[in-house]
DNA sequence: ACCCAGGCGACGA
DNA sequence: TCGTCGCATGGG
């Protein structure tokens, strides 16, 4: 990685690095793309536009010391890839989903903001939970810039009692996202000593919140805490462990099994030709109701 | 119109 | 402990 400042814009030349499908894989829903091809999002109460053209990425708008303590941060750019790419792909799965989109990292999302993304994120659609996640900043967060709102806190969320959360359209979700806010207030989840617990102790702590079940758990520590381990089983990861691993996943990649997962679904989920048409609908795990004439 | 979405909690067997 | 069902809302 080499670092240029050019005025109030930084300049990276890096190798194995996409910025759009690491933005548009799934894991932040707080990223717009622009008319020009850049995007542009709020990370930790800061606003970027950012774009890669070929193995440069243009910071706009930010500073050395910014770029240094929070973007190089944020965008996983001092973890080797390539290393662990190539030791991955020993698996032939994962080789596919790295030739298809290899140039994705884990961001290094704050743990509030991730926790309550994958909470609004259950049974929900990608567009879906953006919308909600926007008029929750819009809402609640803070105007960073006209327009552009911060993250909002747990104070921010819970101040106004549950029914000003009727805005977000939230539906059933609304009453989690709340009790998130009321626990880790009141410290019953203590976000900053899961940092720094084992897993299997994070995993039930944060369960403790309701609406928290296995894979929003995983996904929090995945995305939120970068607890590269972590490995949330969604419909997509399922039918990939049915159909490229009916023996299970590989023990040897569990260590950073979570990057892995990442490849997989971003692969499956929207590479036509990764697992055939018939199997999806095989393992579509909803059924049709029997219908009862009635009368 | 219809199916389903990066699931989970409640409930019954 | 395990399978099933309802849940709110709206994108495609």
């Amino acid at each position: 990685m080499k670092v240029n400042t050019n005025g109030r814009d930084i300049e990276v030349t890096i190798d194995g690095f996409c910025l759009e499908d690491t933005l548009d894989c799934g894991q932040s829903f707080r990223w717009e793309k622009n008319k020009d091809g850049s995007f542009s999002g709020v990370a930790y109460s800061r606003v970027l536009t950012i774009s890669q053209h070929g193995n440069k990425l243009i910071f706009k708008n930010t500073s050395s010391d910014e770029f240094e303590t929070l973007w190089k941060v944020y965008f996983d750019l001092e973890t080797d890839y390539s290393h662990i790419k190539s030791f991955l792909c020993s698996d032939k799965t994962i080789k596919s989903a790295c030739s298809y989109a290899g140039g994705i990292r884990i961001l290094r999302q704050d743990s509030w903001e991730a926790l309550c993304c994958f909470i609004i994120s259950q049974n929900n659609n990608i567009p879906r939970i953006k919308g909600i996640v926007s008029r929750l900043c819009e809402n609640f967060g803070k105007e960073l810039e006209s327009g552009i709102f911060s993250f909002p806190d747990p104070q921010d969320i819970f101040d106004g009692g549950i029914e000003a959360l009727d805005v977000l359209r939230a539906g059933f979700r609304a009453g989690y996202l709340y009790d998130a806010a009321r626990k880790v207030l009141n410290g019953e989840v203590n976000l900053e000593e899961i940092k720094t617990m084992p897993i299997e102790d994070a995993r039930t702590t944060l369960m403790k919140i309701k609406g928290v079940g296995p894979k929003v758990a995983e996904c929090a520590l995945l995305y939120g805490f970068y607890r590269v381990e972590a490995f949330p089983v969604d419909v997509w990861i399922k039918r990939a462990l049915h159909y490229f691993y009916a023996d299970g996943f590989p023990k040897e990649y569990e260590s950073v099994g979570g990057i892995a997962q990442q490849y997989i679904f971003h692969y499956i989920r929207t590479c036509e030709d990764a697992i055939p048409d018939e199997y999806k609908k095989q393992v579509r795990q909803k059924k049709a109701p029997p219908k009862v004439p009635q009368r």
